[in-house]
DNA sequence: GGTGGGATTAGCT
DNA sequence: GCTAATCCCACCA
């Protein structure tokens, strides 16, 4: 079933630790493109110098002050996009980032978003994941309950499911951030190889 | 195996 | 002017 919008309202940290296993799902002209979510990041309103909102609402951040359930997609680094879902209360600008996908269907298509990248590399980065799936600033304050670009519960595609279903769920610090970086706002599937910074032990 | 730098631009100070 | 919720490749060991 398609994630409703109440799932998006709860506080930001619990949906990013209930986002991990769920499957976003891209309908586009070139074809359909499904990832399993296996890593987030929170990002606060409060004491979280990190957060986009931070410093209050300017034209970039300001879907992160609307309604939860809304895709905020925004440019960095001159190049690249990252994709996150707002969530929480109307006001208070918060949001999940999606750090990294399990490639589940349409896996040519991504290889061909991404030119040349293996299995493992297509979506095991937050810039990776957005060329992979398609997403651009067109999808920028959509609604990931009623757009092509939406959000699928756990159980949604049975045939997928994981085969070790309680997998835990590792907390740490977040990636490439200079302030807050303390806080253990990560959180991604243990032991899951398409993580962003997974490495054999 | 690991490290360092370049790409490229919107938004903020 | 400088930095940024990044990625990739060249180079060294």
């Amino acid at each position: 079933m398609i994630l409703p919008k109440s799932f998006y309202s709860s506080p930001t940290i619990k949906v990013a630790k209930e986002l991990l296993g769920t499957f976003l799902v891209h309908q586009t002209a070139a074809g359909t493109t499904i990832g399993r979510i296996v890593e987030t990041e929170a990002y606060l309103f409060r004491n979280d110098p990190a957060c986009h909102a931070h410093r209050g609402k300017t034209k970039r951040n300001e879907v992160m002050f609307g309604s939860a359930g809304r895709s905020y997609v925004y440019f960095i680094y001159g190049m690249y996009h990252c994709f996150n879902v707002v969530t929480g209360k109307v006001g208070e600008g918060e949001a999940v980032l999606i750090r990294a996908l399990e490639p589940i269907e349409g896996i040519d298509l991504m290889s061909k978003r991404r030119k040349n990248h293996n299995h493992i590399q297509l979506c095991n980065g937050p810039g990776k994941l957005v060329i992979a799936m398609g997403i651009s600033r067109e999808q920028n304050g959509l609604s990931l309950c009623r757009s092509p670009l939406k959000l699928f519960s756990r159980d949604s595609f049975l045939k997928y499911r994981e085969n070790n279903s309680r997998r835990s769920i590792i907390a740490t610090s977040r990636v490439g951030i200079s302030t807050g970086t303390e806080l253990p706002l990560r959180f991604y599937i243990a032991g899951n190889i398409f993580v962003s910074t997974y490495r054999k032990h």
